[in-house]
Order: C-alpha cells, then sequence, then structure tokens
DNA sequence: CAAAATTATTTCAAGTATGAAGTTTTAAGG
DNA sequence: CCTTAAAACTTCATACTTGAAATAATTTTG
C-alpha cells in the first residue's frame, strides 16, 4: 500500500503533483456534472439560468442589498458580466439598482418583491437537487469535504 | 458533537439537504477559484485558453485520436462547443482533423507534432501550478477527497 | 484647493457555451 | 432496393464570460 514511504512529507517537489493533477480532474468533472444537470432543472421548470439564479441567491442573504463590485467579488466573475446579468434581471423586475447617499459612483442593487417570491419558490427545489445530486455522499463525508473545501484557499492566497 | 444522533442514516428526506447545499457551493467556489487562476495563468505564460487546453489534454491522451462526440461527452461540454474550439485549434495548426474509412460522417481528431510539443511545454506547467494550488491539502485529504469525488456520480446517473 | 491616483462601474470586442434546427451519412425495416 | 430512422456533425441564435478600455465620481497629495 504504501510506496517509499515519503510520499506524506514529500513538500520537497513535485512528488505529490500527479496526485494533485487527479483531484483538480475529479473536482472539476464534479462540478460541471452537477452544474449541467441543475442548469437544465432551472432551464425547464423556471425558465430560469444558472448565473441569473446565483446572482438572485447572493442578494437573498443581504437583504440591504449588494454593490456590483460584491456580487462580482462573491460570485468570482467579472465585473462586466455581473453588469450584463443583473440588467436582464432590472429588465425581467426582479432587482433594482437603487442609488446611493454619500456616493454617486456606485448602486445598491436589492431583489424586488416579485424576485423575493419567485427566487423562493426555486430556491426550495434547487435544495432538494443539490440534497438528491450529492446524496450519494454520506453526511460524514459531506462535512469533511466542506471543511476541507473551505480551508485549501487560504493558503495561497496571499 | 453527535447532534441528535439520527443524521448519519436520515436518508428520509430533508435532513442533511443544509449541509449538501453547503458543500456545493464550497466545491462550486473551489473550482472557480482553482479555474481563475489556471486561466489567468495559461494566459500570460503561454497565450493559450482553458478550454483549448482541455482539448489538446484530452487528445494527449489518445494518440490514436479522437471523434468531436468524445471530445463532447468527455469534457462534459455541447457538440456545438467542440466543434468552435477544434476549428480554432485547426486554424493556429495544433490539431488536424483526418477522415475516416468506412464512415463519413466523422472524422478523427488528433494533435499535430506542434500541438504535441506545445502541449507538453504547457502540461509540465500547468501540473506544477495545480500542485501550488491544491498544496494546502495533505497527501491523504487529496486522496480521499478524489474518492469520494470519483464515485459521487454513479449514485444519480441511472 | 487642484492635480493625480484610486475606486466603481459600464462598454466593447473576442471567445466560450448551450440547445435547437439543419445537413450528410449510415443503419434498419420492409 | 427504398423508405425511415438513427447517428455525427455543423450552423445558428442567444446567452454568458473575460479582460481591456472608457467614464465618472471620490480620495489623496503636494
Amino acid at each position: 500500500m504504501n510506496d517509499t514511504g515519503a510520499s506524506k512529507t514529500a513538500q520537497h517537489a513535485g512528488l505529490g503533483h500527479k496526485d494533485r493533477l487527479r483531484l483538480w480532474i475529479r473536482l472539476l468533472r464534479a462540478s460541471r456534472t452537477i452544474e449541467n444537470e441543475l442548469r437544465l432543472r432551472l432551464k425547464s421548470a423556471f425558465d430560469m439560468t444558472l448565473p441569473r439564479f446565483d446572482v438572485m441567491a447572493a442578494l437573498n442573504r443581504e437583504p440591504e442589498g449588494l454593490l456590483m463590485s460584491d456580487l462580482s467579488r462573491f460570485l468570482l466573475v467579472s465585473n462586466g458580466n455581473v453588469t450584463v446579468i443583473v440588467d436582464r434581471l432590472v429588465t425581467d423586475g426582479l432587482v433594482v439598482r437603487s442609488s446611493r447617499e454619500g456616493d454617486r459612483r456606485t448602486s445598491i442593487v436589492r431583489l424586488t418583491d416579485s424576485g423575493l417570491t419567485l427566487f423562493r419558490q426555486i430556491a426550495t427545489e434547487h435544495e432538494k437537487w443539490v440534497g438528491e445530486l450529492l446524496g450519494g455522499i454520506s453526511d460524514e463525508d459531506a462535512r469533511h469535504l466542506a471543511v476541507m473545501l473551505k480551508s485549501f484557499r487560504s493558503n495561497w492566497e496571499t
């Protein structure tokens, strides 16, 4: 089972790289698989796209609203991207931009009432879907995984 | 540490859903973070995009070449998408479509010599980057994670 | 305070991405 | 055979995404 026995502490370059590469590929495939399935279901059940739902979910967490740059940072997508998605949600009446006292560069983005209503409907189903899609992972593993994924970031983000 | 004690076998609906949702969000954030960083580095070091590199990596695994539909299935992206990316790689001389005896609908896609040379250069760096970005995860955790992520899929893919 | 730097956002070109519709070719049924 | 169905792609309209450049407002500095 053990190879050289040096693997566990092989920080001195290159040895664990193959394992990490395999892990990255699996991580990517898992997240693409889930994302594809969620996209399909959102489309067919609610005529909603994933990026729009993501923005609504972020706004739902902050009843006070968020700046465009907050959305960009939180969702890990570019500024220009957020602009387009929010524009579309505004057109659909699900979201509003309200101007802010003291800083005319920014505007705060909030869910409208109908946006909130719709979000809650979708979120209920969405949560079930995720529960189902990740159902093959035990509760214990799920928690373990979540902890690992939470902490990995701080190690290289100077 | 334990709450009710019923969590481990709570298959009867709804209970683990919140945990799974959190896990999904972390999974998505982790993979977006890594993807964003890799995209940046590929661009600045090799003027290469991630989708093109993904196609080249898939082709590298199969010296015999792959059908368009094989690429689509393996990379989990649509047919139309693969067409565009491969078109671009052909234009750049990194890949060729060669027609096939016996079935004129299909063509086999392969790396060219220069495609293979370039891929190997990039892959070396790419592997280091991934090793670095996932370096915060111990070897043991990395293996554990990889196993979990490999098997989760079969549970709902009827 | 005025100039310079910073911050927040939008605009734009280029590149992905999907899913549906269309084309060409092959396989299956009769 | 010849029609029908199926398979493998490509094309197209629409939507998302990035990163760079442009705009506008605020803050910092000399």
